[in-house]
RNA sequence: GGGAGUUUAGCUCAGCUGGGAGAGCGCUUGCCUUACAAGCAAGAUGUCACAGGUUCGAGCCCUGUAAUUCCCACCA
């Protein structure tokens, strides 16, 4: 049965076809099964709010070949595949589709407002999974978990008790970041700091009782001085030493605030006066702590200036340090003001400057937690890909702050800590108590806060697999294998992912952290809406293909770097696309008899493709082991490109067109194995494609998905041939050079027939171009025209170890060829002398390697029979 | 102020445990050849940032320098 491929190949078509195919046959559902080793990946879960971008797709690429591998090496192979609610990009989102409308949440209140984020839920919640599978993702689908729904809002009740119980939960009264926009704490991980012009007031503050007298003081902040209970300097500066202990007065508030002196001051630094403002300063705020000084909080949470700031009340913070400034000009407190350029802290969210506040609010408390994920990690159980990372990892536990977990927003876990209605007494509690512990009375009221977004996340490894609930999934896919994640989230993800598993698993939550980096634009810019410069993968799916794409991703790059998103790169993914299903397209041509099992005799050339597919199956199983995803890819890549299409189909076209050679089984049955082979080593990568081509080149299985992963066979093992034919190879090359160096232009109709003393290798080319493309077989090849052809009148010509013979007339330039091979022999002494010199090095001789200084030996010994070779040929011709 | 990365062909990047510098794109030349012009064949191009050191041997290991990118950090 001849079977035959469409003219081209096209993507959009297949792609959907297949991936509809693979859903149908439930091949990405993985139940849990005992008799096979698990390998796992639960997906970072993209928001609700999200689109794929171009992380997405790379992040998804590398889970889905390593998934894909592990399947198809028969692992029990699970991709949990899940959304996450996002809390604050989501409630952002829904404001602003209700503004539109001319609403505020207040107007609908909470229940109202939180009806609309679950509609958005319904509504966009799944555009990116859906997203997710025109790039072939191979996740279970039966799994799909969602940060809110029931089971994980269950592990974040649970997580939130366990953690209250135990003591590492606390409400506190600290200085947090707040963002006067979203109107929320947030994180130290969600502030970025960014450089900003800016200015340095100096201010003089008089001391009190004595007249005329000053400190000169500066600060970026002028309306905070509002909120100053001290000014601090240095215990040991000679300059200030008789003030410490006196008061100054506090200028526009004419306020007497106390002189003190602390070394968090820094005598070189300006002019070695710091006001102090506990209420709205992180530093001055332990200043305060050790000083038991005042805190005064001069804000409102919009920004706006609140009571405390007396007749400046009510107006924003930057007109109220505006006319504060022009204030203390008019009363000739102003030194100078200093253009400096300063990091501000913003939100990372909506770039708003963050202003430091201080908030009742709920903390992880994290030194302890800390330290079991420091221990794991030490231990060697958890390990990074590249594992610079680690490093990186370990400075910031060592290093970690005490984890401000509530937030002021309504779309999210609320917290569950009630507060009784009489005596105010707090009981944290899964669901709402019946009684108060302390009081007896029976009505609460819930912490109107909701739970940071990551802190449902931190969950996601096993709170998908079922906990807390003793799940079959958990106990046998727990710890997962490996996380795939970019090192932009290791702060806010991974490490509180290791505690909460160290925590509430006793286990890390997954062995490997494969680290990729960001996808830029060709110049090296990351993707941002601002600049207009993404990249719609979907786009990019819908014109070359999902295949092209994933491989344009994963090769040309290595863990945890950055790479550039090139159309040329893409163009050349796809073209391989096209090479590939040429080639088999070429194939299944041929394929036009029943196939036989009778036995068939292999030819060297066939025992070298054989041989080399089978060292690639072996080089590229240890590639995907060491996470070398992109070497891998481009090993198959030229593999399939360079020596199965551009020399192996070319090698064996003689015997395909001739239906009499005994070796044509042999050459068909080889081709076909090989390419079924590379296909599968390829399918990772090129999921679309490889199926293709898989089933319409054999019968017997219905999907390459599950079908065996090649595997290094000893018996396939030739290295005879691969070093015979790779030297013909060598000796083909330079035939083909003495073509192009002659300018020879043989006439279309010469035939030309390549022999060898054995046989079964014969090689017929009927064009004159085709010859140079073959490859002759053995080391003793020689070159005879047909009887239609040259005959006679042919020179032989002899290039390293082929003989061939050309017709006298194509030779159109024979000192040429001799300028050639005087080159050639130049070259060649060159090459003895540099070996010859090695092995003469005693110290080279004694202390390298046997294997080295062997290979040395031969290569000399090559080279003189090259060079013998060569002189031969010149005399001929001189003769 | 700490930490990490990068520096290899015109461009973008590979180079695994140290053993004669690689790919893709681009460029030059010749080819419509019955799988493929999204192709085939041949070709040119590198003080592997710089300076030392270790070694028989360094793109790779060590020390230092420079340029550049990123992360963390409270400098008012």
């Amino acid at each position: 049965m001849i079977k035959e491929l469409a003219k081209v190949y096209d993507p959009s078509v297949v792609e959907e076809r297949l991936y509809n195919k693979w859903l149908e046959k439930k091949y990405f559902h993985a139940e849990v099964d005992k008799t096979k080793k698990p390998y796992s990946i639960v997906m970072p879960p993209p928001n609700i709010t999200g689109q794929l971008h171009m992380g997405h797709a790379l992040d998804n690429t590398i889970q889905d070949i390593l998934i894909r591998w592990k399947r198809m090496s028969g692992y029990n192979a699970l991709w949990v595949p899940g959304i996450d609610h996002a809390s604050i990009s989501t409630e952002v989102k829904v404001v602003a589709q209700m503004a539109k409308e001319g609403l505020k949440k207040e107007d609908i209140g909470r229940e109202k407002f939180l009806d609309r984020c679950w509609a958005w839920k319904e509504q966009y919640g799944n555009i990116i999974l859906n997203q997710l599978r025109k790039l072939g993702s191979s996740c279970d689908w039966d799994r799909v978990r969602f940060t809110m729904d029931e089971g994980c809002s269950d592990a974040v009740l649970e997580t939130f008790t366990c953690l209250y119980n135990k003591g590492y939960i606390y409400k506190g009264e600290k200085l947090i970041n707040w963002c006067p926009k979203c109107m929320t704490t947030i994180s130290d991980a969600e502030v970025n700091h960014e450089d900003k012009e800016g200015h340095f007031w100096h201010i003089k503050y008089p001391i009190a009782g004595e007249e005329g007298r000053f400190v000169e003081l500066a600060t970026t902040r002028p309306e905070t001085m509002l909120g100053d209970t001290a000014v601090a300097v240095h215990p040991d500066d000679e300059r200030y030493k008789d003030l410490i202990g006196k008061n100054a007065i506090l200028p526009i508030v004419n306020k007497e605030i106390p002189i003190i002196a602390d070394s968090y001051v820094d005598r070189e630094f300006g002019t070695g006066v710091v006001k102090i403002t506990p209420a709205h300063d992180p530093n001055d705020f332990e200043v305060g702590v050790r000083h038991n000084l005042p805190r005064i909080n001069v804000m409102n949470d919009d920004g706006t200036m609140n009571e405390n700031a007396g007749k400046y009340q009510g107006l924003d913070r930057y007109e109220a340090r505006k006319q504060i400034v022009k204030q203390l000009e008019d009363e000739g407190l102003l030194v100078k003001i200093e253009n400096i350029t300063h990091a501000v802290g913003v939100h990372e969210r909506c770039g708003t400057v963050v202003e430091p506040l201080i908030k009742k609010q709920w903390f992880v408390k994290m030194d302890e937690l800390a330290k079991p994920a420091i221990e794991c990690f030490e231990k060697g159980e958890l390990r990074f890909i590249p594992d610079r990372f680690g490093k990186i990892y370990l400075h910031w536990l060592n290093n970690i702050h005490d984890w401000c977990i509530s937030r002021q927003l309504w779309w999210g876990h609320r917290i569950p800590a009630y507060y009784c209605d009489e005596c105010g007494e707090v009981v944290v509690s899964k669901t709402m108590p019946d009684k108060c512990p302390k009081c007896g009375c029976t009505s609460f009221k819930q912490d109107e806060d909701t739970l940071d977004t990551w802190f449902s996340s931190a969950l996601w490894p096993f709170s998908t697999l079922g906990w807390p609930q003793k799940t079959e999934e958990l106990e046998h896919f727990y710890p997962t294998s490996t996380m795939v994640t970019g090192y932009d989230i290791i702060f806010f993800w991974v490490i509180r992912m290791v505690f909460s598993g160290m925590e509430q698993m006793g286990e890390v939550p997954f062995k490997d952290v494969y680290i990729h980096g960001l996808i830029r634009d060709e110049l090296g810019r990351k993707f941002s809406k601002s600049l207009g410069n993404g990249i719609d993968p979907l786009e990019v799916i819908e014109k070359y293909g999902a295949d092209p794409l994933r491989l344009m991703l994963i090769t040309g790059n290595t863990a945890g770097n950055d790479m550039r998103f090139f159309y040329e790169r893409l163009e050349n993914s796809r073209n391989f696309l096209n090479k590939l299903w040429n080639a088999s397209r070429f194939i299944l041509m041929n394929l036009d008899e029943e196939e036989s099992n009778s036995l068939i005799m292999l030819t060297p050339a066939d025992k070298w493709i054989i041989s080399k597919v089978n060292t690639l199956a072996k080089e590229v199983q240890e590639n995907l082991e060491n996470y070398d995803l992109g070497l891998a890819a481009s090993k198959i890549q030229d593999f399939l490109w360079d020596e199965y299409c551009d020399w192996y189909i070319e090698m064996v076209k003689p015997r395909l067109y001739n239906k009499d050679d005994k070796t044509r089984k042999a050459a068909l049955w080889t081709l076909k194995e090989v390419l079924i082979n590379a296909l599968k080593l390829l399918h990772p990568f090129m999921p679309f494609i490889t199926e293709e081509l898989f089933t319409n080149l054999q019968s017997k299985e219905e999907t390459i998905m599950l079908s065996k992963w090649p595997e290094y066979r000893e018996e396939w093992n030739f290295k005879d041939e691969e070093k015979e034919i790779d030297a013909i190879k060598e000796a083909v090359r330079a035939i083909r050079n003495v073509r192009a160096e002659m300018n020879v232009v043989p006439s279309k109709k010469t035939k030309v027939y390549v022999v060898s003393d054995d046989e079964y290798v014969r090689m017929v080319f009927t064009r004159s171009e085709v010859f140079f493309k073959t490859l002759a077989y053995a080391s003793d090849v020689y070159v005879q025209a047909d009887k239609n052809g040259i005959g006679d009148d042919a020179v032989s010509c002899v290039i390293h170890n082929a003989t061939i013979y050309m017709p006298f007339a194509e030779l159109v330039d024979v000192a040429k060829e001799l300028e050639r091979l005087n080159g050639e022999k130049a070259k060649m002494l060159k090459e003895i002398e540099r070996v010859e010199k090695k092995l003469a090095n005693e110290s080279f001789v004694a202390k390298a390697p046997q294997k080295v200084v062997d290979e040395e030996k031969a290569k000399g010994e090559k080279y003189k029979d090259m060079l013998k070779q060569i002189e031969e040929r010149i005399s001929q011709m001189t003769k």
